[in-house]
DNA sequence: AATGGTGTTCGACGATGCCGAAAGGTTCGC
DNA sequence: GCGAACCTTTCGGCATCGTCGAACACCATT
């Protein structure tokens, strides 16, 4: 680990993360340096447009050439290149917004988003970032990946975001069990008061999950109440809970069409599995 | 300029432009340093998600984090964000797409990008960068920069992106002075076949350029032939040159209205001249 | 099996970046 | 208007930290 590029790194971090615009000493302070040191990186990371200064205030910010680094990253991205297609008829099908995304560190990035097909004005969410265990594709990828990275996603800051969200350990494994069992995650108001979210695992080569796709929309257009109790003299005790048979079996559909045009299951035990299930 | 850093920064260039997927050796080749140092640079980058290794290939691309970082910068970029009210209006009031971008480097970066008011695909060009000389967004930044900056960006690669490019300092002068003269730049099919520009620019603090705000569109629907020669009995000689002037009219007041926003013209010795047009 | 190409590790040399202290500059409060 | 307190920025010596040559392990071809 090269210390003054990882330190550089870190800077990016935390102007990425809270206030916009942030002093030489305020950067010093949160990623804990000496306040010279912090001033010669970020000149150098200036002088690459990766922060820019407001000569005004002289204050830092990022600069515009991270911007032009994330839309190469898009760019070539194999997995947003693959879900185009099939994310297009998903939201057509669902009528409802679409969402692939990727794991970074305990948070999903939002890779691809296919608007809801209505008229609304609606804001673009590519390159947002969602806690992983706020939503339904961080869910669905985590509940795929090898027990120890699955360990320390587990082990990251579990915030809530709502009311709803689930932040205990115990209650995300309950939910990472049954996102395997039934190959579909669902989320009802984790990380926004009103929407839902239905997602599955997309697999990349040798069956490794490479992300995630899903529906994002109003609850009470992706869930419907769970199956009909004995005792239905207590309707109003029923909550929405359980995704609309329908939806679920669409977003798994693009998930493995996507994962098969990925080249999934090629040499590895769950291929076979997932040839089957294709 | 803190050495390693330098060299990382390059390093996310290289993998920024060019293949998406390149391996250690390639990389150290385009970079010029040994095999190991480029290793123990991307090794670091990888830990902060701004580089990512293929498992199969050993290939290094950008990683999800360069996503993250340039969404927050538009988040929290002021230009942008002041952008965002004017330009819907000039969208609608054009019917055509609307572009805001800003300078890095030689480049224009499209900040923010509303759709032509129509129901056809578009593709969001946030985030993505045209070389300032072929471009309408591009002269009309340059034209107002400081003399000094004006002639670094006139020093660089004139690349020719159709075959209509001007490339020679001399035509981009002229260009650039007429810019000036009349407060507008247009660009017919510089860029792309068939599509053409018309931008202001957006001043910041202290009148200095922030950015720039323009229409692009098909040529035929933007320009109109120039003014009516006297010789009308070579109709077919006049060819589109000149905006149509309701058009530039629009995209004029809503670069005033946005330079308004962040503030423009105060203690400076364009502000009255500015006041005065507003 | 041999070969050329990967990505990766190791270690010693010395250049390089780190930080304490002090210097410009600006914005407050008085 | 003045002084004080903050800011960002510069300087220089010490020791750390990064660099690169060579060798390693590995894979796909030949």
């Amino acid at each position: 680990m090269i210390q003054s590029v990882d330190r550089a790194a870190r800077i990016l971090a935390v102007l990425g993360s809270g206030p916009p615009r942030l002093g030489v000493t305020e950067i010093a302070d949160r990623v804990g340096l000496a306040k010279p040191t912090v001033h010669g990186l970020l000149r150098t990371l200036e002088h690459h447009d990766l922060v820019a200064q407001d000569p005004d205030t002289g204050k830092y910010s990022l600069g515009p050439g991270v911007v032009s680094l994330g839309n190469s990253f898009l760019g070539g991205s194999e997995l947003r290149a693959r879900s185009l297609r099939w994310t297009e008829v998903l939201a057509r099908k669902a009528g409802e917004a679409v969402w692939v995304a990727t794991l970074s560190g305990p948070r999903v990035i939002v890779l691809h988003h296919v608007f809801r097909p209505d008229d609304t004005v609606q804001i673009l969410e590519v390159g947002a970032t969602v806690p992983w265990h706020a939503c339904a594709l961080g869910h669905a990828i985590v509940a795929h990946l090898p027990t120890a990275e699955q360990a320390r996603a587990l082990a990251s800051d579990l915030v809530p975001l709502t009311g709803r969200t689930r932040t205990t350990k115990a209650a995300l494994r309950r939910a990472l069990a049954q996102v395997r069992r039934q190959g579909l995650a669902v989320e009802d108001q984790e990380a926004t008061v009103g929407d839902a979210g239905i997602a599955a695992p997309i697999f990349g080569r040798d069956s490794v999950v490479a992300g995630a796709v899903g529906l994002v929309g109003p609850a009470d257009q992706l869930l419907v109440p769970a199956e009909a109790e004995p005792d239905l003299d207590r309707p109003d005790a029923a909550h929405p809970d359980v995704p609309r048979p329908e939806l679920g079996r669409a977003v798994q559909d693009a998930a493995r069409a996507i994962s098969r045009d990925l080249g999934a299951g090629r040499g590895s035990p769950l291929g076979p599995v997932l040839s089957a299930l294709s």
